[in-house]
DNA sequence: GAATGTAACATACCTTTGGTATGTGAAAGC
DNA sequence: GCTTTCACATACCAAAGGTATGTTACATTC
């Protein structure tokens, strides 16, 4: 938000048409079934653009994911708070549930960003955005005295886990709408299971 | 075990040199990482006889997780019934973590599997094996109604996504005692969510 | 405001690697 | 013993990731 000058605003366009272009790319065909050229091409744009503005295909590939960890957690931060705090908790899992569900065919898989960039890579940049979500209720839960004392980055991690793995079941699944309803349920009990 | 004449034994052999150095190498480098020429070459065999024995990457690398699957689930099977199913259950839990802390660094990891393969595949693997067991578990849970009465594929789908991301976990961790520890014990609690 | 510098690309090329097509020799069948 | 066939090895191709090098429009300096 500096002062740009002309060139840096069009780098900047191109930089963005470039991950669209691959987040468009990479959630229909993956990160192996997408070639760079591809993207560029997607892009309007040539193989070298690419690499003027990132390393490698890696560096594209996380950056799309970046923008969509982002998004989704916007998402989740949009849910209104509650006064309960499990409650709170069980409404944002609702609605990464349903986002999914929405947005299933347009994400990129997060198994797959998991492989590719490796789990601390990740972990890394999802702790800024959708873990770091979790980690807050956790916090409060957890400092209220309302749920077991577990070391904090071990639950988040599981909890997320949870939450990813009903997300992968529900897209792969062919009747999302009942999948969803218990799913949710599922989450649900099993986050009890960690009440105090 | 059929009358094998000379040749189909050796080729048995070679076969599963392959499989061997191909697991050795997936779980190392993984699958991107990993060039058939290498299997080829740590089973002192040429690329014309890998691709004559497997169809593809794609099948050398399925074949191999198979061939892990099968060990997992022969160790979980080992474990002891129980008179209680719920502590039956937790005890299976508790023996794939710890065969996960004593092989992690030799397994293919299980999200790698599943981006690779795709879901369904994986699944269709997998089913006959450690998902199997679990789903016996469940079966007998619920049927004596010990367990809410969840969609069984999605019950199933939902601990072993559980119990592998507890895996995963443990695999990137620096101390995997304390967290050995922890982890089955979050495992155990978000089960018990599921009691009825 | 012209010369110089540099950032933002494009082009050309190299190398690896998955996959195929073909060759070959030893074992199996007759 | 002759042919066939299977279990490989060799040679080759095409796609894709990555690099090295141009080229041009914009910024900077004087």
């Amino acid at each position: 938000m500096e002062t740009q000058t002309r060139r840096q605003a069009y780098a900047e366009e191109t930089r963005e048409a470039i991950l669209e272009a691959g987040h468009r790319l990479f959630s229909r065909q993956r990160f192996s079934g997408t070639s760079l050229e591809a993207i560029a091409k997607e892009a309007n744009v040539t193989k070298g653009a690419v690499y003027h503005h990132f390393k490698d295909k890696r560096a594209v590939f996380s950056a799309c994911f970046e923008r969509q960890a982002k998004q989704v957690s916007e998402v989740i931060g949009a849910v209104p708070q509650q006064d309960d705090d499990w409650a709170y908790a069980f409404a944002q899992c609702r609605a990464f549930l349903d986002y999914v569900v929405g947005h299933g065919k347009h994400t990129m898989a997060l198994q797959e960003v998991i492989t590719v960039l490796g789990w601390d890579t990740w972990r890394a940049i999802d702790c800024h955005y959708t873990m770091g979500n979790i980690e807050r209720v956790v916090a409060r839960l957890q400092d209220s005295g309302r749920m077991k004392p577990y070391s904090r980055e071990l639950v988040v991690n599981m909890i997320y886990g949870l939450i990813v793995n009903a997300a992968m079941n529900l897209n792969s699944l062919p009747d999302a709408h009942q999948a969803h309803q218990e799913l949710n349920g599922m989450l649900q009990d099993m986050l009890n299971g960690l009440k105090l």
